[in-house]
DNA sequence: ATTAAAACCACATAATTATGTGATGCCTTT
DNA sequence: AAAGGCATCACATAATTATGTGGTTTTAAT
């Protein structure tokens, strides 16, 4: 038996959603609220396996909400429900520990799949929403920036600068004098545009260099 | 009509695959390769909506396949089949502008919705991979390990240092005097365990504390 | 063959950074 | 009331870094 919290503002939705669930072999919904004031204490008390959370409720929102649950339960499973595909919400929404995030317009028989996947450990999601969560997800590794031209030589070097090396320590390591260091230094900071080691440090980081 | 191409290894199930899709309406397989030798070629040729691609085959596997295509065609959907949630494979398909990622063992019935939603521009997945993808991108986003307890304004001499500001502007932009900013400056080191600029700025970036 | 870039080295000087030792006033916790 | 952390400032010195000028040699490109 899947125990259930519903949160969402809308009542006809809110009723919609307690009749199909509890009409479901397997389901009951245990409460449905209208917003998220009280969410810790009715988690504690009613200790759901899985929590249906509207994104967009006034007061509290399902974010917030989503937070507020995390903070005092790590396990129980939480779908986000929302109506729009927006692509800050399902960031927000997952780097908070959201297990799924299905649009409202999913079919009835298809969002009791769902629950029952958060249920097991999986994440459903609306396909759309899987693709922002793709796209977010390539743009974050991807975007390599320039690399400035840099010579393999001086990518060895900023390399070292990273790693907190004095110019002595850098001469040492590479097996040259510390003038070269110097030389490689002064043509990485033409190069990067900057003009001092922590500036290049940091544009290395920026960047993706190392 | 949506119009596909497969490659998977295993005649049975590149068999298997090539029946239930053109015995559903509305698809066609229009060939099955047993390997991405000459994948390129083949894209071109067929001009496929979808391909379906094994991740795991001998010779090129799937996601060198999928890099190669994605050379030639940015437009294409890919699903890529596998029989493991493999975390690097994940990655490394997802990374590389794969549009879906499903289990072998996906029911019939469900690849094809898969099928038709990958066309439309979604990125179906099966649930448990979306558990890794979630997981993969809270990770990444989370982790602002400790912030080694610094505090309110040694956080914003960092901040500056970080900029790439020198102690005489930072002196400047916090309206405090030089010898103050040595003083937070070497606070912070201490409290980061390094002893240069570059060094913070580094553990900075690498701590997400900035 | 000439050019250009990269990699290497040297000497010199100015600026910045690192480190130590003190000191004062404020606020919070004990 | 005392203790500790925070923020502020001062003076001094050593070390490191930034910058300029000027080389040689090797390698790759035109």
């Amino acid at each position: 038996m899947t125990r259930l919290l519903i949160y969402e503002d809308n009542p006809q939705l809110r009723e919609g959603l307690t009749m199909l669930i509890n009409g479901s072999d397997g389901f009951e919904v245990l409460s449905a609220f209208k917003n998220c004031n009280n969410v810790e204490d009715e988690v504690r008390a009613f200790k759901p396996d899985v929590i249906l959370m509207d994104i967009d409720m006034p007061g509290t929102n399902g974010i917030e909400g989503l937070k507020k649950i995390r903070e005092i339960d790590t396990d129980v499973k939480i779908l986000m429900l929302t109506v729009f595909d927006d692509n800050k919400n399902v960031f927000d929404a997952i780097s908070n520990g959201a297990n799924g995030y299905v649009l409202k317009k999913t079919p009835p028989a298809r969002l009791l799949e769902y629950i029952q996947e958060a249920q097991t450990g999986g994440a459903p999601m609306t396909s759309s929403i899987a693709t922002q969560v793709l796209k977010m997800f390539s743009s974050l590794n991807n975007e390599k920036g320039q690399d400035y031209d840099l010579s393999e030589r001086e990518k060895q070097v900023l390399q070292l600068l990273v790693n907190g090396y004095s110019y002595k320590m850098i001469a040492a390591e590479m097996f040259i004098a510390i003038d070269t260091v110097r030389s490689h230094i002064k043509k990485i900071y033409e190069k990067l545009h900057v003009n001092s080691k922590s500036e290049a440090v940091a544009k290395a980081f920026r960047n993706k260099i190392v």
